[in-house]
DNA sequence: TTTATATGCAACTTATTGGTTGCAAATATA
DNA sequence: TATATTTGCAACCAATAAGTTGCATATAAA
């Protein structure tokens, strides 16, 4: 029964810190590849602190990685979410659906 | 720096988990409410741990619960799902971004 | 060559997570 | 009343997460 979704998972997951979340917008919004050590700086956390963010970002290929010299510049890549945005599309049906149903079965109606 | 935004976090930690993923969509197409146990029973875990997974879900509103008697019913609701569809909302222009401009620095042409 | 910079790796700590079991309490049923 | 059912709470455990520090290494610059 248990059917594990590996990558879905990782993006998930890697979206699901908020240290993550922000280091994945500053790179959306900085809209060019940075090294790890200047994405490093804008947060208050030791250098590896933030790489091992940046590594489960990589992971989810929610960051992309290339090496040029000793530096490693990172870059967003927004794509994989558009999984979440497929997982999520299944239930805006719901969203608005009222809790009738509910009262109607605490009421004995059901 | 650090702004937190707790009612958000606690939706990305809810659906963060592929188990809980699971409980919340066996809910949604349920439909109707549904006793703890009779939740606990789709899954092949304890009914502690399933109940440990729907009192996050509740915490992050994705689940609502009623008790009638000696039972609690559980509800889905989606509705908590908008916050993270908004939070994608502004990802969506660079889905289909190219990374032609990573090329271009490593290229030297930035 | 010497020195400074950017980085990875490993070890470690602490907190959280995901799961278990056992027991008690409340409610329903015989 | 006696018994069965549904549940919560607490304790516990193993694994993972989130962060740190120290050190080694590769590259760049003086």
């Amino acid at each position: 029964m248990k059917k594990p979704h590996p990558h879905i998972d990782r993006i998930f997951k890697a979206i699901a810190d908020p240290t993550r979340r922000s280091i994945f917008h500053a790179l959306v919004i900085a809209g060019s590849a940075m090294p790890i050590n200047e994405v490093a700086e804008r947060f208050e956390m030791s250098r590896q602190g933030v790489t091992k963010h940046i590594k489960i970002l990589e992971a989810a290929k929610l960051i992309q990685i290339h090496q040029r010299g000793r530096e490693r510049f990172c870059m967003a890549s927004a794509q994989p979410l558009k999984s979440i945005s497929q997982w999520l599309q299944f239930y805006e049906q719901f969203w608005d659906q009222s809790l009738d149903r509910l009262g109607q079965h605490l009421d004995g109606v059901d």
